[in-house]
DNA sequence: AAACGGCTGGCAACCCTTTGCCAGCGCCGA
DNA sequence: TCGGCGCTGGCAAAGGGTTGCCAGCCGTTT
C-alpha cells in the first residue's frame, strides 16, 4: 500500500493498488457459481428473485464492477468511437468535437479522440490500428482517397464528415451552394475581382468551395484568382491578404475562418479598410468570428450538428441508433450566408495592386 | 461465416465482416505454437532470428496485429488515458486537450475525451467507471471534494490539472499571482473601485482568483465588489456587464475570458466605451482573445503547457515517463499579463451607476 | 564417452466474463 | 404414484493473447 509511508525506502512506481474485485469474488461470498452472478447481474429474469438479492447485495458490498475489457473480449464490443480529426488546433475541430462527443456520451458511448495532424500517414496509421479497440469511427475530414476511404468502411463502421464518397455513409456541410450566396451577395455589392484564399490542398471541402467560387464567378461576370495554398491558421492569414493585395481584388473569399480572421488582422496592420478597401468572407462562422473586428461575414455552418448527425449515423450503423427512421446513407447539411462588418460595398474605383507598405 | 451471401435473408445489420486473423492463424500458417508467435513478436531475443523472421513474415501476409482488448486483459494496461473537462465547449479546454493529446499521442497513448457537464454526478460516474477502461486520468478543473479526489487517486494514477489537493499529483496554473499583476495594472491606471465577475461557484480556480483580487485590492487601498456568479459563457456577459455598471466600477476582472469577451460585446450593445468608461480584463488568453474588440488585457495562461505537463506527470506514475528528473508531485505554471485594448486610463470622474438604457 | 548447460519452442494455465448446454429439483396433472 | 415440464444454477468452453515452466536438442567440456 503506497498510502502508508513504510518509512525505509520509498518504491519507484507510486501506487500498488489493490486489484478491484472479479466475479469470482462475488460468486464465493455469496456461494453460487460466477455463472450465476454473471447472469444475476445481466440477465434480468434468468435466475430466481432471492438469488438476484444476494448476488446483487453481494457485488454492492465488494463493490463489484464488471472489467469491461473482459466483457468486450467476448462480446466484441467496446462501447467506445473514435472521432479523427485532421487538427485539433482547428475551432472548426472543436465544434465537431463538441457533436460527436455530447451524441455518444448520451448514447452511452465513450469518445476516443484521435488528432492525424493534417498527415495522410497518421490518418492511415491510425486507421489500421483503431478497428481493434473501437466499435466504429467518425472520420472529419479526411485525406485519404476514395479508395482507401472504402476499404476501411469494409473493416469498420465508419461514417465520414465533410467528405462525400460513394458507398461510404457520410455527412457534408454543404458549403457549395453557399458559396453560390457568398458570390452572390459581393457581386451585389459591386465586387468585380475576387479573390479566393485556398486551404490545404488535401482538402476536399476547400477544393469543392474553389470550383463553387469559380463557377458563380463565372456565371455573374466576376474574375476569381485562385491564391495560395494557405494553412488554415491566423498566421498564414497575412500571407493571404498580402497576396490578395497584390491581384487588386475588391474582395477576398477564404478558405476558413481562421484563415480570415488573419486576413483582417494583416489588413489591419497594414492600415487597409474592411470593408472600405476590401471585404473579406470567411467560411465556418467559428467562435470569435462575431466577436473579432470588423465581425465576420460568412458562411455559417451547423457544425456541432454536423457531428452529432454524423454520430447519429454511425449508432444506426452500430444497432444502436435511436431507430425512428432508416438508416441515413448520406446527410447534406444546409449552410446560410450570415452577413456582418467585414462586408461591404465595392471601392468606387477599382483597387489596383498594392506594393507593401 | 456471414461473408457469404446464403441467399435467404439478408441480415439485418448492414455489414457483417469477416473476422480479423487471430494469433493462431498465424501459428498455423508457420507450423509453430501460438506462443512462439507470441514471443516472436513481442519479446526480441526469446526466438531464434530464423523463427522471428518466419513468424514476422507470416504475420505481415495475414495482416495480423494482435487484438489490444486480449492483450490488455491479462497485462491490464490499455494504453489510453482519459482526460475529464467540465465543458467541451469552453475554449479555455480546448488549450488543455490540444496539449494532453499531444503529449499522449506522442507516448503511444490513446486519449479518451469526456465532458462532464459542469456536473458534480456526472463527474463522480465517470470517475467510478473510467478506470476500468484506462491507464490513468487527468482531471481537469475538478468540482468534486479533496476528500473524493484523493479517494480515486488510490484507485487509479490521476493527475489534476487547476485543482491543487494534497498528496495528489497536480499541475496549476498560476492566476492567483497573476491576479497580482492584474490589480497593480488596473491601480496604476487610476482605477479606485474594481468588480469582479465571478465564475461557478464549483470552481475552485475561481474562488482563488477572487482571493486574490480582493486581497491585491485591500493591500492597494481599492474597493473590489464580487459579483454573479455568472456561467463562463459569452451569453453570460451580458448579465455580468449590467451588473458591473451598477456598481459603479470603473474597471471588472472577469473570471475568465470567455465571460470577459461577453462583458465586451454587451458594453458595445449599451454604447460604454471601453477602455475610456470602462476597463475590462480576462483570465486565460484563449483563442479570439486577441482579436475581439477592442483586444482583451488578460492573464495569459499556459494552457497547452498546463495539459502537456500534466500528462507527463501521468506518464510517469503509469512509469512511462521521460525517465528525465524525477517524478514531480505538484508543479505551478507561471501566468503573465497581456495588456491590450480593454484596459486604460480611469475615467477622470469615477464612474456612477448607471440605469440600464 | 558422458555429463552438463544454453538455446529454443511447446504445453497449459491464466486474465475475466459470457453463454450453451445440461442436470437437478419441485410441482403439476394424469 | 409417476411422467413431464419449467425453473434454476452449475460446468465448461470460448474469446485472444501472455508467460512460467519444462523438455528436447545440440554443442561443449572434462
Amino acid at each position: 500500500m503506497a498510502v502508508e509511508s513504510s518509512g525505509a525506502l520509498a518504491p519507484p512506481v507510486p501506487a500498488a493498488r489493490r486489484s478491484p474485485p472479479t466475479i469470482s469474488d462475488v460468486a464465493d461470498r455469496c456461494g453460487v457459481a460466477v455463472s450465476t452472478v454473471s447472469r444475476a447481474l445481466t440477465r434480468p429474469g434468468r435466475v430466481s428473485e432471492a438469488t438476484r438479492l444476494r448476488v446483487v447485495a453481494a457485488a454492492e458490498a465488494l463493490g463489484y464492477q464488471a472489467n469491461p475489457r473482459a466483457r468486450s473480449l467476448l462480446s466484441g464490443r467496446t462501447d467506445t468511437i473514435a472521432l479523427l480529426v485532421p487538427d485539433i488546433t482547428n475551432p472548426f475541430f472543436f465544434g465537431v468535437v463538441r457533436g460527436t462527443q455530447r451524441q455518444s456520451a448520451a448514447a452511452g458511448y465513450a469518445q476516443l479522440l484521435v488528432d492525424t495532424q493534417e498527415s495522410v500517414e497518421v490518418e492511415a496509421r491510425e486507421l489500421a490500428r483503431l478497428p481493434k479497440s473501437v466499435d466504429g469511427l467518425v472520420l472529419a475530414a479526411s485525406r485519404l482517397s476514395d479508395d482507401e476511404l472504402v476499404e476501411v468502411a469494409a473493416t469498420v463502421p465508419l461514417v465520414t464528415l465533410n467528405r462525400d464518397v460513394p458507398s461510404v455513409p457520410g455527412v457534408v456541410i454543404d458549403t457549395t451552394s453557399g458559396m453560390v450566396q457568398v458570390v452572390e451577395h459581393l457581386a451585389s455589392l459591386g465586387h468585380r475581382h475576387l479573390a479566393f484564399a485556398a486551404g490545404p490542398v488535401t482538402s476536399w471541402s476547400g477544393a469543392r468551395r474553389w470550383r463553387a467560387v469559380r463557377a458563380a464567378a463565372r456565371r455573374l461576370g466576376l474574375t476569381a484568382t485562385r491564391l495560395g495554398p494557405f494553412a488554415p491558421t491566423v498566421e498564414s492569414g497575412a500571407a493571404a491578404a498580402d497576396a490578395t493585395l497584390n491581384t487588386g481584388a475588391t474582395a477576398v473569399v477564404a478558405f476558413n475562418d481562421v484563415l480570415a480572421i488573419g486576413v483582417l488582422k494583416r489588413l489591419r496592420e497594414r492600415g487597409v479598410g474592411v470593408p472600405q478597401e476590401v471585404s473579406v468572407v470567411g467560411c465556418d462562422d467559428i467562435f470569435g468570428a462575431d466577436f473579432c473586428h470588423p465581425s465576420l461575414t460568412t458562411l455559417t455552418a451547423p457544425v456541432e450538428s454536423a457531428g452529432r448527425v454524423a454520430t447519429d449515423m454511425l449508432l444506426d450503423q452500430l444497432g444502436r441508433g435511436t431507430g425512428r427512421g432508416v438508416p441515413r446513407a448520406q446527410e447534406v447539411l444546409p449552410t446560410h450566408l450570415t452577413v456582418r462588418e467585414s462586408t461591404g460595398p465595392a471601392p468606387a474605383r477599382a483597387a489596383r495592386p498594392r506594393s507593401r507598405s
